[in-house]
DNA sequence: ATAATATTGTTAACAGGTTAACAATATTAT
DNA sequence: ATAATATTGTTAACCTGTTAACAATATTAT
């Protein structure tokens, strides 16, 4: 049994590396102006508080280097622009345009919609053994999570 | 409940994108000398029927172009050679050298280590809740593979 | 106050993948 | 048999991310 669940997480990892593909074949015609992560960033500015490239890098688990080309590509494209606090000449924060606006309420219908299969999908099952996959997968990947986390830090810690 | 679910994942995916660093610390001095794809390609010389770029790919999910490259690496480190079979001049096969072979061996010892770890962690569990878990880990598993598969077939087609 | 240290965001160089075009060989249809 | 089609594996050009080095600014310790 718990062979087979391993090697079931093993096929999801490995799907899961694909998810962008499953991404753009339902939401195609939305995406084409924006890649995967153009997109991940649009939502994170239109989420997160006066988001910068260091916050926005760390909530999307991608180096700071990464959002700074991103950054600059949307704004490019006029989805972002940026504005400033006046008491902190060193950090820059971005805002959404119109047009990013626009993209963000899109990209926030895609997930609805992905939300929606995975409903029907589960509506299958019992609450009981929701409430039972659910813990067990919660508390699974709390552990990957931490054990992550710690792996980064200690990585953060050479660095100095 | 189902929100939950589907949030936690979004966390298990995003988590699966790093799965490399959790193994290079885990095995980070074996993995000195080959990458996490190179290991892998060797486990599937290692475990497949007349190994050939196209099969490579194919198994490992990814294009003939990066197996191609990835073929030549680890000739060049003479972990793997080429054989032919007299009847077809096109297809071109590999098998392990002896340092390949160690190699093969020490990436099954990680995989194991790998596997106790997680079997270590679902023993707390009661082999009635596993089950619940696998049932429905495995069902979402399989409508994702389903609907990959079904895209990428779909692209080959358009290809056509 | 000032020196030492840390943080922010940019850039160049690189890594590892993809797509598209291709030559060589195999397979299939006629 | 031969022509049309498909498959194999390589390559060049590209894309998206990383690491490492850095200038500019903020923070902290003395």
């Amino acid at each position: 049994m718990q062979e087979n669940i391993i090697n079931t997480l093993l096929s999801l990892f490995d799907v899961s590396g694909n998810l962008e593909l499953l991404y753009k074949e339902e939401f195609g015609d939305i995406l084409i102006d924006y890649t995967y992560t153009e997109m991940h960033c649009i939502d994170c500015i239109g989420k997160i508080e006066n988001p910068n490239v260091t916050k926005i890098a760390q909530t999307l688990n991608l180096t700071k280097a990464a959002i700074s080309k991103i950054i600059k590509k949307l704004t490019d494209k006029k989805a972002i622009e940026t504005y400033k606090n006046p008491d902190n000449k060193k950090e820059t924060y971005y805002k959404l345009t119109k047009t990013g606006k626009e993209v963000f309420d899109k990209h926030l219908k895609m997930h609805e919609t992905w939300c929606e299969k995975d409903k029907e999908f589960f509506s299958r099952f019992s609450s009981k053994e929701l409430k039972i996959f659910s813990e067990i997968l919660t508390k699974y990947t709390n552990l990957l999570e931490t054990r992550l986390k710690n792996i980064k830090e200690n990585l953060n810690e050479k660095g100095v």
